[in-house]
RNA sequence: GUGGGUGUAGCUCAGAUGGUUAGAGUACCAGGUUGUGGCCCUGGGGGUCGAGGGUUCGAAUCCCUUCAUCCACCCCA
């Protein structure tokens, strides 16, 4: 029979390999629970309609990376392609907002995107991601940043760069529309299609065009940060503020604009620079909008999300080692048919007595046996032969 | 979507200019030690040489096609 392959871009997490998930998912627990933040989960799939208005049907997410199918029952249905669409869904289809805010939320989730697999790329990938709704306040935004800062930190993970910036809100945004309108106006009919209507839509993704044309000509496009609005201004500075308080060290960049829509006012990253061209680990924003946007009621957020596969490249990449888990405390071996019942009885009461013990079970000979518990990192081993039947009583050797 | 690299044993890789039964290291199994792991020695199993087609007396090697994979552009996590 032919072998049936793993689908592109997708990876498997094999045995050997899993404690290192299992590090990085204890250290998202513990920070999450220090911070105030409480899991929610959330289906792999929703109507494709939330993203189209969530993500935004301008960017390159929504226009050419969703995989999106009809159902048997011929409903549009999308595999989340980010995790924040969906949790601001489940935040106002449950009616989060009218308890307790802020309301602090964290996930850990696969999403889907159909792209040209490479380093640090996928087509599958794994989000731990968090969002923060009801507070205006930069004092958020500094302590989301401040989260994934203490996060990263205590994986062990240092010299990754932050960088910060401001993309302004719906007061200035217009006024900084405006000016890319008029920046871009006279060239428009030198660049591609997609821009041409872009330039009506969404101006803001005339900056990040993958054509080479378009892409020369946004270089010396106006910047966002030029164009914020007293409010904004006042929020981008106070959130620096907060950051230098907090001994957090980042630079502003105002490149940076994110590939999501429903960004406003803060968006982040955090970048490594061993793990190859993609190196946004983490990537994070305001959204004042998009709770409205999804039906809900007026209520600010904030978030971020950061690409497991990526942080686990990072770590490696810098050398840092998670102690493996240990082996078992016993090893059975013996040697005939009359041990062999004794050693199985014997491993079974271990176990029930909450001591981790193994045994063969491929009918290997003794020195197999003590090869087989060598590599299983056993602690101690115990051989029974007629021996030990006999007189009832083994030796325990230490490995 | 565009460009480049690579496909030979479970894994990492040798196999100039075409030439008999395709190799090494490692891993696995067995023996050396008839009841004791790690080190060492000996032996063993394991391959449609990514796939399909072509050239040739003869192809892992040359040509074409295709698939997979890696890296980069771009975008993102």
């Amino acid at each position: 029979m032919q072998k049936i392959q793993i689908p592109k871009g997708t990876k498997d997490v094999l045995p050997d390999q899993v404690y290192l998930w299992h590090h990085v998912e204890q250290i998202i627990r513990d920070t999450t629970r220090h911070f105030g933040f409480s899991e929610i989960r959330f289906p792999a799939f929703e109507h494709t309609e939330l993203f189209l208005r969530g993500v935004g049907d301008t960017t390159d997410i929504v226009q050419k990376e969703m995989y999106t199918f009809l159902d048997k029952g011929g409903r549009s249905i999308t595999l989340r392609p980010e995790g924040t669409a969906s949790v601001v869904r489940s935040v106002v289809e449950n009616g989060l907002y009218a308890g307790t805010l802020p309301l602090k939320v964290y996930y850990i989730a696969p999403v889907f995107r159909y792209e040209r697999p490479q380093a640090g790329r996928l087509r599958e990938h794994h989000q731990f991601g968090v969002e923060c709704f009801g507070s205006a306040s930069p004092e958020a935004d500094a302590e989301v940043i401040a989260l994934a800062d203490t996060f990263l930190r205590r994986l062990g993970i240092d010299g990754l760069t932050v960088s910060i910036n401001s993309i302004g809100c719906s007061a200035c945004r217009p006024m900084y529309h405006a000016a890319l309108k008029e920046y871009f106006a006279p060239q428009i009919d030198d660049m591609c299609r997609n821009c041409k209507e872009r330039l009506e839509k969404n101006p803001l993704r005339l900056l990040d065009c993958k054509e080479d044309h378009c892409h020369a000509i946004a270089k010396d496009a106006p910047k966002t940060i030029d164009y914020l609005c007293d409010e904004c201004a006042e929020h981008f500075d106070y959130l620096q503020c907060c950051l230098d308080a907090m001994g957090i060290a980042y630079k502003v960049d105002s490149r940076i604009v994110r590939g999501l829509d429903y960004y406003t006012k803060t968006v982040f990253e955090f970048v490594a620079s061993n793990i190859g061209a993609q190196a946004t680990v983490c990537g994070g924003g305001r959204y004042d909008k998009l709770v409205e946007t999804l039906g809900g009621p007026a209520t600010p957020g904030l978030g971020f999300g950061i690409g497991i596969e990526r942080l686990l490249m990072v770590l490696e990449a810098s050398g840092k080692t998670v102690e493996a888990p240990p082996g078992p405390s016993i090893f059975i071996g013996s040697i005939g048919d009359r041990a062999g019942l004794a050693a199985q009885v014997l491993v079974c009461r271990l176990r029930q007595l909450g001591i981790s013990a193994q045994r063969d079970l491929l009918g290997r000979s003794l020195k197999a046996q003590m090869k087989y518990a060598d590599k299983l990192k056993a602690k101690n081993t115990i051989i029974i032969g007629d021996n030990e039947m006999d007189e009832k009583s083994a030796m325990m050797k230490n490995m």
